[in-house]
DNA sequence: CTCACAGCCTGTTTGC
DNA sequence: TGCAAACAGGCTGTGA
């Protein structure tokens, strides 16, 4: 299961009861093949400075330093993990950044579609510049009118327009099944036709899914050294999304499931309509 | 602008 | 049983 939006922000919770304040000594780096190559002088360049802040735009994390910033993603199967200095790396760690105090934040990523890049200015960093509201931030209401005036004369399928992150940052593949079973509207639906009745049940469906899931990877938060990006997936019980064949949690229906934009949708067809 | 799809990658599942 | 192919998906770039 890749990190999702709840997922990041319970590891940005976990680091930024621990790290700001800390001082980087240095970042050693054993593969800089990942989503983007990491760059050659990125080390030294934030060797000295001390992390400020821990922020989180959509499922990207930055990481505020004296000046300037790390924007961290997890890709589909990163995971980062405070680790003792010192501590050895394990196959598929990719990246150790090592503070003075002696700890290390730690990147472990199979498949490396991670990403660590730094920016002068993170904020307005291509990769997080174009991102729609953040959807836990945004207030149900505006949510759902931001969502119906972004879908006017749209025909792809709801669900690809829910995980476009131009539109609503954030939203992976997992829950935006979810949500749209919550919701009561099927996936492959035209977004310009989706009425604003329903645009209304997708906000609160979205705040609903995402909150839950953070609530209940909230509780696992202090595992030792506090972050696994992991914990809140692994425990929230999913409605639709890889149940296909299996019994509607609501009706009993059976979960169907069918490709749009390449991706795994699912749903019930009695619920959703 | 909108939309679909290839490509990146490796662990896991499926199918012969 | 064993191996290869298919699958999984966040995000970006490309082309229609």
């Amino acid at each position: 299961m890749p990190p999702e939006l709840p997922e990041v922000e319970t590891t940005r919770r976990g680091l930024a009861e621990a790290l700001p304040g800390r001082v980087v000594r240095s970042l050693l780096v054993a593969e800089r093949r990942l989503r983007r190559p990491v760059a050659t002088g990125l080390a030294r360049r934030i060797e000295g400075q001390s992390v400020r802040a821990i922020e989180r735009r959509g499922k990207y994390l930055i990481l505020r330093l004296d000046s300037g910033g790390l924007l961290i993603h997890l890709g589909m199967s990163g995971s980062l993990r405070l680790v003792p200095a010192g501590e050895p790396s394990r196959t598929h760690d990719r990246w150790t950044l090592v503070f003075r105090e002696g700890t290390a934040l730690r990147m472990h990523d199979p498949r490396r579609f991670s990403l660590l890049q730094y920016s002068a200015r993170p904020e307005n960093d291509p990769l997080v510049r174009d991102l729609g509201p953040e959807p836990l931030e945004t207030p149900e209401e505006e949510l759902a009118r931001h969502l119906r005036a972004r879908a006017a004369g749209r025909r792809g399928a709801v669900k690809a327009f829910l995980m476009d992150g131009r539109v609503i940052a954030g939203l992976g593949n997992i829950y935006a099944n979810e949500a749209l079973h919550r919701a009561g509207v099927r996936p492959g639906r035209a977004s310009g036709r989706v009425r604003a009745a329903e645009w209304a049940r997708l906000a609160a469906a979205i705040h609903a899914v995402l909150e839950d899931a953070l609530a209940s990877g909230g509780s696992t938060l202090r595992d030792y050294l506090g972050v696994d990006g992991r914990a809140g997936l692994f425990r929230l019980r999913l409605d639709v999304y890889g149940r296909a064949g299996e019994g509607c949690r609501r009706c009993g229906t059976e979960i169907r499931s069918l490709r749009l934009s390449g991706r795994g949708s699912y749903y019930c067809p009695r619920c959703q309509s």
